[in-house]
DNA sequence: TTTGCATTGACTTAATTAAGTGGATAAAGA
DNA sequence: TCTTTATCCACTTAATTAAGTCAATGCAAA
């Protein structure tokens, strides 16, 4: 699941705030660029950001349609209406049947 | 021509005392991984170096087939037997024409 | 129960590709 | 003769891929 690691929903958080590149996230954290990158790499493949080249950087943004998924997948498992990352630690803590979700 | 630059006959050089990693020639200078791994491969394009991969390291070795069109081109171009870097070093300096060659 | 083994996932190191910079050289026009 | 413009080429930064380590987990056999 790719928002089960802490790592990647700090990320998913940071790019809430705006779009920030590659390197630019990597300078937030204290683990190595290809740690970042490999993240990046499990975000965009569960279409929660998108990538747009410019130049040497890459710029990286939340995708809407990737997390109105899952916000469906939340209500859907929860029963509420407006998620938080901080519930969502809870369930991903005591993981049921989360297949394919997100 | 490969062997115009300094840096790359050096490489030549250390890897005459022996095989190194990729990374054991960046050691050994003061320039970043990338600008060795550009003249590693303008070496290889050139036939002046093999590359045996050995898991995550890359093994260059000289090419002794390669070293031979390099000599010949030497005696070709100064008529001696036994080419030494320092005279090519001044051929170099000179260059009139090398188009072609190694 | 427990032991042993395969799998998964986050991470590191090694190396490279891609893109852009800056200096030197050469050719061409005023 | 200048000057300008284009082209190389060595280099850097940004980012990634590939390969391997290590710890946690799951699970089947003893």
């Amino acid at each position: 699941m790719a928002l089960a690691d802490p790592t990647r929903r700090r990320i998913v958080e940071m790019l809430g705030e705006g779009a920030l590149a590659a390197g630019e996230i990597t300078a937030r954290f204290e683990v190595s660029a290809p740690a970042i990158s490999q993240h990046l790499k499990v975000l965009k493949a569960a279409g929660l950001v998108t990538v747009e080249v410019s130049g040497q950087r890459r710029i990286y943004r939340l995708d809407p349609a990737g997390l109105d998924a899952f916000e469906a997948w939340v209500r859907q498992v929860r029963g509420f209406w407006h998620a938080s990352l901080g519930r969502l630690e809870q369930e991903l803590a005591n993981p049921e049947k989360d297949e394919g979700v997100v």
